[in-house]
RNA sequence: CGGGGUGUAGCGCAGCCCGGUUAGCGCACCUGCUUUGGGAGCAGGGGGUCCCAGGUUCGAAUCCUGGUACCCCGACCA
């Protein structure tokens, strides 16, 4: 359990193997039988679905509806879009053939040789191709743009190293697709989602971002222009969190998707993706958890209160349950997601440690002391301070505590990002500050792939993005010494 | 796919080097009593093809050969 946990001061070897104590300890997830595949366990994907919820709203709310495409994917679609394929090929699963059957040897069973596909389908690894293979079929005309869709999906990429939630051989994710009239559009559309991403993760999950562009040899395969959003783990290591990328007219070429415009001329359409996945929790997590286990943000907590009974006897768990109840119902009343956990095979003190390790962000503990005096103890898991108040301000207390738990752990993280981000002028101090502290750099680049080459070969360090609001600013390249702009943001990454 | 490590009860591990009682410990589980405002205590109990296959041996968790799974570190990636 949590006092299991490794400590987190100590962790530069182990921090790995304390994230994923951490996850399957609190119930979220663990590796399933299937390789590098995981299972997501009931409190860990409450947490999904609130996150999905949110994020779904957020969709509609800028005019996108939601589809869905089959999971298998004709080969040859693969082959349409060269950079495309070079992206993905390396990590598919293939289907071949469509048939088992008992083994003549009697060795359970085997596949069908008779059964072999005439062509073989790709388990998808995300679903440009066969989405664009659709829209041919939608889109004649101007006034059939724009396509704005978004579908709720698993994919499959058979990575050489899976890490629970971080990068899974399956993941379940979001993929918007759009398809416009003119390249502004999709452009508008591509940076409008970024921000939507941004919006959710540092609003939602109190994960602050840098919002950026991604260098072009860490550009998504088939994108003129990647955007992503860049967060920070207690490590000092990043996490691309989500990416949304102008397609231009690749797609549409590829798919040979024309459309006739206003003047009667036929052109091909623009495109934009963007998708962010089960990551996010990965990045929930790391973020904010501690020693005593996961912290998490009340707007996406399953459970948002929990109240405990302290007690001596039926009788007396009876009155206090009741007493519960009737706080409970007045926080239901106000919105508010409330657990009473009236086991009576556990001690308070187990029910204690065990919400702590979910990081249910609000506790209140009602005893007989409390029952006497009208009181009740409230303690917030961010700070893990705790208070006895009157009963009576208990509905107005949490809302306040729900809301600053909520902000707190943000500012902390934005805190811990201003210590770990650090401007370097040398690429000494660069290779120095990396080893030594970690964490984002901010450095002048001349903005060319062999600088960026030598930096990832020698330091395992990447541009993690180059922030949209880089400040101008005159400098020299840390490799080359060529002029450079603005500085770019640079960190070992997951 | 390279380098390292580990497979022994649901989980975490010891035992292996140096073969030899009925394979052991902690947690968890079950029963009883006492407890209950921060992960309870005592007593008793159940649970094992020691990863798989072959070999050596009177005898293998232990030695040998081959396989396999998982973990960590790289390369690849959301």
């Amino acid at each position: 359990m949590a006092k299991e946990l490794k400590d987190l001061t100590s962790r530069e070897d182990n921090y790995s193997q304390w994230y994923n104590d951490l996850v399957v300890k609190a119930g979220l997830a663990e590796n399933s039988a299937v390789r590098g595949c995981m299972v997501i366990k009931p409190y860990g994907y409450a947490i999904w679905e609130n996150m999905r919820d949110v994020l779904d709203k957020m969709f509609k709310d800028t005019g996108h509806e939601n589809a869905y495409f089959p999971l298998f994917i004709p080969k040859s679609f693969f082959s349409k879009e060269a950079s495309h394929v070079d992206g993905f090929a390396k990590e598919c699963a293939v289907v071949t053939h469509y048939r088992l059957k008992n083994d003549p040897n009697g060795n359970g069973v085997v596949v069908d040789p008779d059964a072999k596909l005439e062509e073989e389908l790709v388990v998808r690894p995300t679903s440009e191709t066969i989405i664009w293979s659709t829209y041919k079929n939608w889109i004649q005309s101007y006034r059939d743009l724009p396509i704005l869709c978004n579908q709720w999906a698993n994919v499959v990429r058979w990575e050489m190293r899976t890490r629970l939630f971080l990068r899974t051989a399956e993941f379940l994710w979001q993929e918007g697709h759009t398809a416009h009239a003119t390249r502004e559009e999709a452009i508008e559309e591509t940076q409008k989602m970024i921000r939507v991403y941004a919006d959710f993760v540092e609003n939602y999950m109190g994960v602050p971002v840098i919002i950026g562009h991604k260098s072009d040899s860490e550009r998504f395969a088939g994108a003129e222009d990647t955007m992503t959003i860049e967060a920070l783990m207690q490590d000092g290591k990043a996490l691309q969190s989500g990416t949304s990328h102008f397609l231009a007219q690749n797609f549409a070429k590829a798919f040979d998707v024309q459309f006739t415009n206003k003047e009667g001329k036929l052109d091909y359409v623009w495109a934009s993706s963007w998708g962010v996945s089960t990551r996010l929790m990965g990045a929930l997590i790391m973020a904010h958890s501690d020693n005593n286990g996961l912290v998490i943000p009340p707007k996406l907590a399953p459970v948002q209160v929990v109240m405990i009974p302290i007690y001596k006897g039926e009788e007396e768990l009876a009155a206090v349950i009741a007493r519960l109840e009737e706080i409970a119902s007045e926080l239901r009343a106000r919105g508010v997601r409330v657990k009473i956990d009236a086991r009576d095979n556990v001690r308070s003190g187990f029910k204690f440690a065990e919400y702590e390790l979910k990081g249910v962000p609000v506790r209140l503990a009602l005893g007989p002391r409390d029952m006497a005096a009208g009181t009740i103890e409230v303690a917030r898991r961010d700070t893990l301070t705790k208070e006895v108040v009157a009963q009576a301000e208990v509905p107005a207390l949490v809302d306040k505590l729900l809301k600053e738990i909520q902000q707190n752990i943000f500012d902390k993280a934005v805190r811990f990002r201003q210590e770990m981000t650090t401007k370097v002028d040398s690429y000494e101090e660069f290779k120095k500050v990396l080893d030594d502290k970690g964490g984002f750099i901010l450095a002048h680049w001349d903005g060319t792939p062999e600088s960026e080459e030598v930096i990832k070969a020698e330091t395992k360090a990447t541009i993690r993005c180059i922030p949209v609001d880089a400040p101008f600013e005159e400098g020299r390249c840390i490799i080359s010494g060529k002029p450079s702009t603005r500085r770019v943001l640079f960190a070992r990454s997951y």
